[in-house]
DNA sequence: ATAGAATTTGAACAATGGTTCAAATGTCGT
DNA sequence: ACGACATTTGAACCATTGTTCAAATTCTAT
């Protein structure tokens, strides 16, 4: 209760650390089982412990999951903070995100699908991770915004374009395999052409419509 | 046992009708609290029914899961099938059955957003549902391949197109709202411009809109 | 009206899965 | 080596939930 300087701080180092290798194992299995398939006995057995281990760092299963969700959004909220700051067109800083966002649910966090499952929360954490996803929706739609106003991007209603386009992206955590023909670069390029291509005003006028 | 010319066939009528009314209230209950929250009690409470009943109509939870996935896809189906037969481009197909596809999730059947939860199902159902599931998907690369072979489209891969664009409209289920300020054909509609476009070599006219 | 079938009820069973907790074990500074 | 604290164990508790079933009720045809 007095010794916290040192001491303490390496185990909560320690403690931290082991909360990540829980949080990465846990993902792991959401990501095989599917997220209500999983039962903390599922996930104690990945990393070899017991169920009851879990609840001395975690307080439940939701706050598991929230502390998943979190983390993914974080490593979203962190690349679309890289794309704001290149020093290129908003069609480029789209596709430079579109690559990142497939890579980042798909091989760098994979099983981080969970943050597609708000609804999984209650009342208590549901609040704070929407907040962070309604921040990642709108930095995104703030690039597409600055396309229309910088004449790159067609007058598209931004709000509508970005659910498309994420929507596409989060999709790939449904049907992406590690093992398939394509790597998730090569999908996130592909998926650029066609998300940046449907935006951009090619040539001249397009789709004026309405 | 020996009577089943028209006595029985009513029944069996009543019975289906009844079925149907089941699986309605099912997919609302499931859009309401999301597929895993929702309980065979909670179905039956939709209904004004006791639990034991819906075992009358249906074998399992799973089985009743099933059923519903099967409609939606054969309402997908269906549309896809019209689609084929419109006498016009591979991108006014599309745009058709983008507009479609949204408004069936969305408005004709809601709560069939049960049909992206395969993985709830298990060895008895799974591979009857991914094989329309696939049907599908196949259906709509057959139209890009079309679009692409016709030179409507740009030289893609129709295999990655077609996942982008089922994962855009699929993903509408999770945001889109009845009392929303924009009515599903109006989301599809601007869907179809921002994918149909994505697709198109743009070199002039584009975009007839139905 | 009555038999026979279809449908509904009500309550219970069984298994699953989240959660708790006291005791055992491990770790680290002194 | 000792004591204090962090971590792990093992087993149990308890609520939820899918499921079953015999009895009660409703419906339909004769």
């Amino acid at each position: 209760m007095v010794q916290m300087s040192s001491e303490n701080a390496k185990q909560t180092l320690h403690a931290a650390g082991r909360k990540r290798e829980i949080l990465a194992a846990a993902s792991r299995v959401f990501r095989r089982k599917g997220l209500h398939a999983t039962g903390m006995r599922d996930i104690a057995t990945e990393l070899g412990m017991h169920v009851g281990n879990l609840y001395y760092y975690f307080r439940n299963k939701e706050e598991l999951l929230a502390f998943c969700q979190e983390d993914a959004l974080a490593g979203l909220r962190a690349l679309v903070e890289a794309a704001r700051t290149l020093d290129v067109g908003a069609d480029q800083r789209l596709r430079y995100l579109i690559i990142g966002h497939i890579e980042l649910l798909n091989e760098i966090m994979p099983g981080s699908l969970a943050h597609l499952e708000v609804e999984a929360l209650s009342e208590t954490w549901q609040p704070k991770i929407i907040k962070l996803r309604d921040d990642y929706e709108y930095a995104v739609r703030r690039i597409i915004v600055e396309g229309v106003e910088t004449g790159v991007f067609r007058k598209v209603d931004p709000g509508t374009a970005t659910l498309a386009i994420l929507g596409a992206l989060n999709w790939t955590v449904k049907w992406f395999r590690k093992d398939g023909e394509k790597t998730a670069a090569e999908i996130g390029s592909e998926f650029a052409d066609l998300l940046v291509g449907g935006l951009t005003l090619s040539s001249e006028s397009e789709c004026q419509v309405h």
